[in-house]
DNA sequence: TGACATATATAGATCATCGATATATAATGA
DNA sequence: TCATTATATATCGATGATCTATATATGTCA
């Protein structure tokens, strides 16, 4: 079950950056790892995708290259020098979001 | 320090629930409680509450009184029981979107 | 008196995501 | 062999949440 897609704004180009820190990967496998390993909650649509990694390799985030697998040729995708500052920027960025939000959810009980 | 505000999207609406849930405020408090118990992570705009606040009265999630304070009227806002409902959703919600975060964050130190 | 905090309000702009649509090839199965 | 589905990339226009800027009015403090 996906989550309201307003939750996710913010969060795709860190959690795409943090696979990419991991392997080199086209667009289609980055969808299907980010579903798979949120149990089903990201479906990131491909209208979304597209555009977000053509913006992406602009900006010298990431640097894209060709290969041919199996006679179709795809783009595999590989994170720059630049977004590995990103991706550990938008890392703590997310955990002072994260906790912000457990501080507000709880304070009530707690007070 | 606050974060992007791309973060917020989807959540200000949970937060401000979670608020009125504990008591009725008025809107500026809202803003000053959010700011306070977030450690000025969350700095919620008037631009922003207020249009939400209308929006969310109208669909009967919220009911709205005035108060004089202090030569002042003060619009205080109560949650309704559909409000309650859907608080506990997006707090359900919330959780999910938060752990399916942690997943992919995590999975790669992991597997 | 002037500046600042309190308090609410609206209009227009921005930005991330989505839905719809398009194209093309490979694999599957009837 | 033919149709269907999965793979793979791409663009356009719409949607929705938030922001910035602006406006108004009162209370408080120096």
């Amino acid at each position: 079950m996906p989550v309201d897609k307003s939750l996710l704004s913010g969060s795709t180009t860190m959690l795409l950056l943090k696979l990419l820190s991991e392997k080199d990967m086209y667009g289609y496998e980055m969808i299907e790892t980010l579903r798979e390993r949120s149990q089903n909650v990201f479906e990131l649509k491909a209208g979304t995708l597209y555009p977000l990694l053509h913006g992406l390799e602009e900006k010298g985030v990431l640097t894209v290259y060709e290969k041919e697998v199996g006679g179709k040729v795809r783009k595999y995708y590989s994170i720059a020098k630049k977004g590995q500052k990103i991706l550990a920027d938008k890392e703590e960025e997310w955990k002072t979001y994260a906790q912000a939000v457990t501080n507000v959810l709880t304070a009530g009980g707690v007070v």
